[in-house]
RNA sequence: GUGGGUGUAGCUCAGUUGGCAGAGCACCAGGUUGUGGCCCUGGUGGUCGCGGGUUCAAGUCCCGUCACUCACCCCA
């Protein structure tokens, strides 16, 4: 049997209602901001990723699936998605018509690594950026949509870290600073760290061996070294989240792997998913956008971890499905979830209507053609053309949880009396085998 | 890349010191000759992950390999 290659998986219908019903909340909520959807190919030029992404990231140097083409280009299928939204920015001059764009994408990424809990090598990604807003409000606001997100989703329990890493005025002695108080260390710091310190000194901050964390419990911190305006930026934005109640913890150690941040970083955890705790990340890049050769433009950006996300969504639901046997517990999860009610009605399976049952050559003809009138107006039909008997095809139509049966017979075509059964009332009526649309519409709307 | 766990029916899993490959659920049919759910009866369904080895005999023991999974690492 073939099988799909490791780390990718289907995503299989009993999934996809899910899956639609938080693409459907997340872009409307995009929306709703003003953020416009922006598509982008999922492959590149490989120097796109190396370049805007840092050569020493581990995505770069031993995640990408990068290929030569038939001319001999390197191309990389792409492991994240701002690099490509930049690049699209700059090669359409978007900053030309209107120097302020905020735009979202959604779409599959691509990483070689080890799969485990909620990390596949492809993965799906809710990006937003917004180009061109130096105001620490857009930071703020970010954090916002994100936490609105959420609250949508149903979900609660999730915290919001954010952390600033400076610019480029004041990282630079932070990180002769932190070299300093790293080279009087080295023999507590772990292989990692020890080769970190040459190439992303930044990254030893977030080890989490024990014996490099106790050493660095001491380390400057990023926070301490804030030139004016990094530290007056990264005010504003905790004092906004404060003003709009949203939650956040300041975490030093949070730096991410990923060299193009700038100022304000963050991130969002949760413990539902073993030791893949990042639901969300992003930052700051305010200057990649010049690094990738277009003019210099503020930029910040979070990409949400799609399957992750659905994952833990799916979990609540579970554990809500759970409660609901209990009437008080269903009631107070109700009354919390006031936004995740609304969602629920998007996730709901949808069954048919009818389920027609022919029984006959004839019968089957007219189970065909009716179905195919009542699907093109709407009504969600089904029937059966296995020749199969009254009964089994009764279990169907229960299986399938169809609202109505129609038994539709050669005899009662003979008699123009079709049978209607409500299938939850076990009433039963007499139709004719003609408009069937409009006969059935009227009695459906009595359901 | 490194470590642990697991691979037996579509799904969840039993399978004893090596001795005819099982259960529950699902599916199909019948009980009810044309009326669903519950119940009863029967049936379909297997390369025991794959390859080698030991043995009269391997799902079971040995070696290898692949996949899944969890964790390290990193991140979404």
């Amino acid at each position: 049997m073939i099988q799909t290659i490791r780390g990718f998986r289907d995503i299989l219908p009993e999934d996809t209602a899910l899956w639609q019903a938080i693409e459907k909340t997340a872009s409307k909520l995009f929306e709703d901001f003003g953020f416009k959807e922006i598509r982008i190919p999922v492959i590149e030029k490989t120097e796109l990723f190396a370049r805007s992404i840092g050569e020493a990231t581990d995505i770069v140097e031993k995640e990408m699936y990068t290929f030569d083409d038939r001319k001999g280009d390197k191309l990389t299928l792409r492991p994240e998605a701002t690099a490509s939204v930049v690049r699209a920015y700059i090669q359409h001059s978007m900053g030309a018509s209107d120097a302020v764009q905020k735009l979202y994408t959604i779409g599959p990424m691509f990483r070689r690594e080890r799969p485990q809990k909620g990390r596949y090598r492809q993965f799906y990604q809710i990006n937003s950026e917004v180009f061109g807003i130096e105001s620490p409000y857009i930071d703020a606001q970010l954090i916002l949509i994100l936490n609105e997100l959420f609250k949508r989703l149903g979900l609660s329990e999730l915290e919001a870290h954010i952390n600033s890493l400076g610019c480029k005025e004041c990282r630079p002695t932070f990180q002769k600073e932190l070299l300093n108080f790293l080279n009087g260390k080295k023999e507590h710091l772990c292989e990692n760290c020890l080769r970190r310190m040459d190439k992303n000194p930044l990254r030893t901050l977030d080890c989490k061996v024990p014996e490099c964390r106790a050493a660095m419990a001491d380390a400057p911190s990023t926070l301490n070294h804030l030139c004016e305006k990094c530290k007056d930026h990264f005010e504003t934005v905790k004092s906004v989240l404060n003003e709009q109640h949203v939650d956040f913890i300041v975490d030093k150690t949070l730096v991410r792997g990923l060299d193009y941040y700038s100022r304000t970083t963050f991130e969002i955890l949760t413990t539902a998913l073993g030791a893949q705790s990042a639901v969300a990340g992003g930052g700051r890049y305010d200057a990649l956008i010049k690094e990738l050769g277009g003019p210099e433009t503020y930029g910040i950006g979070f990409a949400i971890g799609f399957d992750r996300l659905a994952e833990i969504v799916a979990q609540m639901l579970n554990d809500a499905k759970m409660r609901a046997h209990n009437a008080s517990d269903a009631k107070e999860f109700q009354d919390k979830n006031l936004y995740a009610a609304e969602f629920l009605k998007l996730v709901s399976i949808k069954t048919p209507d009818i389920f027609i049952i022919p029984l006959g050559e004839k019968a089957t003809r007219l189970a065909y053609m009716w179905t195919s009138a009542l699907n093109i107006a709407g009504i969600r039909t089904e029937t059966d053309y296995s020749g199969r008997s009254l009964k089994s095809l009764m279990k169907r139509a229960d299986k399938l949880n169809a609202d109505f049966v129609l038994i539709a017979g050669d005899k009662e075509i003979e008699d123009n009396a079709l049978v209607l059964r409500n299938m939850r009332t076990k009433e039963q009526y007499f139709i004719t085998a003609e408009n069937p649309v409009e006969q059935l519409e009227t009695f459906l709307n009595r359901v």
